[in-house]
Formats: C-alpha cells, structure tokens, sequence
DNA sequence: GGATGTGAACCGATTCACAGCC
DNA sequence: GGCTGTGAATCGGTTCACATCC
C-alpha cells in the first residue's frame, strides 16, 4: 500500500494465466457456501472445497488483492465479489452459440451460464430444418444471419458447437464481425489473427489422456510401469515395422469430419 | 540428483502430463494429414496443424522415441501408430454415459469416440420417462442397474454428464464398482481416493477464462488496463461494501443445482 | 543441405516455511 | 494461537541453439 512500492498495486494487471484457470473454480466453491450460509471460510476449507492445496490458493488470492484477515480467514461474500471483479463477470457478456446441435442444445439450456453474467443472445443454424425452432425461449436464426446477430446483439463471445468442417470458416466470419473471443467445441485447431482470444474444449481428448492413465494402471503401478528387462535406451530403426497400425482396430477410420456433437 | 534411482529409458514411462495432453492433439492433426493422403511430414508442418511450435512438437515426441528421420521428417502412418500405442488406443476401452440429457446425447452420438477406441457401452439415466429410448442404437438403462451394467460390459471409464447434484453420489458408485477413470461434465469437485483418475470439462469455466481476458481488450492493454477510478489497490474495509454483488446481476442466485445440461 | 533430437538456459508455476498480523 | 501473505527454493515445462545424422 501506500509504503512500499507499489506500481505492482494490488489489483495488478499480471494475474497468472494458471491462477485464471483456477478462480472460477474457487468461485464455484465459495457461491456454494455462500448458499450454505456460510459467512468465513479458512483458506484450508476453501482450497479442500476447490480441489486444490492451501499454499496454491492463498498464492492464487494474493494476485488478486490482501482479501483475508490473518488468523480468521476470508469473508465468503467479499471474496465471491472480488473474484467475480476480476473475471469479469459483474458485468454481462453477450454470447452467441452456433451450431443447435444436442451439444449446442445442452449449451443453450446450461443454467451455468445466466447466472455468470453470460447471457445466450443467438443460437444460429445452418440446417433449415432447424432454422425457427423454439430453444430455451430463443429462437433459431439461420447462419447466414450471422453478422447481422452479431453486430445488432453485440455479441462478444462465440461458442462453436459445429462439425469440424464448418468450424474454420464460421470462425473467419465471427473474427471478421469483431468478435475477439472464441469457445470452440469443434475437433479442429482454429487459426485466428492474433488479439483473438480462442478456448477449445474436446471431448475426446479428455478421453484419450484418461485412457493414457488407466493403460499404466493396469499390471501396478511398479510391474509394467518400469518396463523392465529389454529395450534400455534404443530407438534402434531396424524394430520400426514390427507391428502395423491401420488395419486391426479402425484407428484409420475418417474422423475428422463426423466428431462434433451438433 | 541420482538421489533415487532413476531409469531414464527410452520408452521411459515418465511422459511429461504437458506432453500427454497433447498427443491427442497430434494424433487428430496426423490423421488428417493421412487422410489427405500425406505419407510424410516435418515438425515444422505438423506443429503448424496441431497448433504449436515445432520445438515443442520435436521435444514432445522425442518422450515417445526417436522416430523421426533427420532431413527429412516423420512418417505420418507410423507415427498415428506409435502415438495411438503410448495413449493406450490400440485397445479397446468400454465407457459409461451416466446422464441423458442434451450433453449426454451428444456424448453418446460422437463420432470421435468410437474411432479412437472408445466403446460406449452403455447409458444409464435416473428418470423413468427416458428409461428405455433408444439413442444411437443403444438403449438407456435406469441408473439403479449401474453396478451390474459396470460389471457386465467391464466398464473402465465412467462419464458423469449428470446435474451437479447427483454426481458425487454416482461417482462413489462407480468407483466403488472398480472405475478409476471419470471424466466429469458436472461442475462439481469430484472427491476420489487415490488411484482415481478425474478430469473435467467445465462449460463455464472456460468462459469465465474468456470474459477474464476480453475484459482486459477492452480499453487497450495498457489504457483501461490498470482499472482507474476506484479500487486502485487498498482493501480498506470501509470501501469494501461499496458495490454489492448478488442483486443486480444474480451472481448469488442459486447456480449449483441447475447447471448442468442433463 | 535439411531436418531431427536434445543439452542448457530460461521462465512460470508450485511448494515450502515462516514472518507478520489479528 | 491461528491463519494469511509471501520471499525463497524447487519443480516442470518451454524455448534456444546446435550437434547429429540421413
């Protein structure tokens, strides 16, 4: 504060990227007390609540601002104001979902949303079949709509909930429309212009890493684990065509262009 | 340092988890690259698809062994397969959907399980009007029969798309019917003993991430950057009543038990 | 020549451990 | 006495830059 120097204020724009990730699962925790009626919380309960460790979250909250009272803890509905600030969330988000699939279907539905701050504007469709459906209240516009939806709503951030095929071009138009923020469901790395801010949330990458873990389990974690006996340190090319992909199990197969859920 | 013993093989089975979650990146870039009928490829050129830099991409796969050729790159088929084996692809994993509602559908209708290996076997739901439908060619069970279905089609990977409020509960069951790997769309902390594997994918959590950095655009990033106006770093309590949450735009209102998209 | 594979330097994030304050 | 806030140590991951090999 006023003594030490400061220029690093509280309130500091450089908030670490992996203490972002992470407050709005703290917020998450701290409404649910807050429902609980509960009015101070420890920095230990917290971090329980949140999946986290102590040491990590009192660092996380130090980015934020000194919001706790040494031997007490902190004020459950201070820190939930505090941390909704620095989100952003005290103020509303536009957002607009293309592509009315289930998943798109499960997005407009999501009660997760309206109570952040993000308020669904537009649920866009390129299948005709769809186009004037009734959703959640809201009713399906056809994708050619898309600018228009955009600039009349004001739209800030666009969730992707397309097949990969669509997705990069839908993307380019969204950008060209002004919108610098993008959640993308589709199975594609989207190029955006830097300055566009793009999240990518993939079922089945979350999937795969699980997979990767269970596969150690089996046999213990010491008895396959190591891998003892051969194969100490050699890439050796000769044992390269030893067994062949492609064929057995369909990995092969065309996926790209079927995966998203809409 | 050689404190512990350390095998540092090849084939080691210390993957970097950084790395981990990126094969799966990779792979999809790879299979794209087969599919367009490319046999051979450089870090330089995948990296660009998969979304990364090619130092990365080079040090990644170098975790999994040497299977480049210096001047000329990497084999596109044989590598899909080296990735798909460290991921555990190359076997089948059977997978429960606990929860229909909009997401679960759309879990249960993507494409991109079934061709990486992951069997659905199963869908399982608590209310009786869906009990019995059939999705994609599969019938939903009701939730009461989750131990016998687990154990019948030897579920490894449980998928919680349930309302927030029942999943701590059937992950409980789940882990205790053998499951040690959840992957939890319900926006709760999942609580598991050890040698459970959770991850989660959190709809709104990556939109709080978003509006956190659309936020700081707005203005430029050194302009409104540091926030003027009030609140520039003094926690001072007297201020800190001064704007309340929880009326204006329902940051309290009861988010927890709604949310997700069943 | 041209690309991989990898030590070494670097950087950010986590954890430790304790000073500071209630 | 108890709990926060934070320097210092540590760890893991990224990037650099170049030796290595086809």
């Amino acid at each position: 504060m006023t003594s030490r120097q400061n220029r690093r204020d509280r309130s500091d724009r450089g908030i670490p990227e992996a203490t972002v990730a992470r407050l709005p699962v703290y917020l998450r925790a701290l409404t649910g007390l807050q429902e609980r009626g509960v009015a101070t919380v420890s920095s230990e309960e917290l971090a329980a609540a949140a999946g986290v460790n102590s040491a990590k979250l009192r660092k996380d909250l130090s980015h934020l601002g000194s919001y706790g009272t040494r031997g007490v803890g902190y004020e459950v509905e201070y820190l939930v104001y505090q941390i909704s600030r620095e989100l952003g969330l005290t103020q509303d988000w536009v957002v607009a979902i293309i592509g009315v699939g289930n998943l798109g279907r499960a997005l407009a539905g999501y009660g997760g949303f309206a109570s952040r701050g993000f308020r669904v504007a537009a649920l866009l469709d390129a299948d005709e079949s769809i186009v004037g459906e009734e959703i959640g209240g809201m009713t399906v516009r056809h994708i050619d709509r898309l600018e228009d939806v955009i600039a009349d709503h004001g739209v800030s951030i666009a969730v992707i909930a397309t097949p990969a095929a669509a997705a990069q071009g839908l993307c380019d138009r969204v950008v060209a429309s002004g919108v610098t923020s993008v959640l993308n469901f589709a199975p594609v790395v989207l190029q955006v212009p830097d300055g566009v801010d793009v999240r990518k949330v993939d079922l089945s990458i979350e999937l795969q890493i699980l997979a990767f873990h269970e596969q150690r389990k089996a046999g213990g974690p010491d008895e396959y684990g190591p891998r003892p006996g051969q194969d100490a340190g050699h890439y050796v090319e000769t044992v390269r065509r030893d067994a062949r992909p492609g064929n057995g199990n369909g990995m092969t197969r065309a996926a790209e262009f079927t995966e998203s859920a809409t």
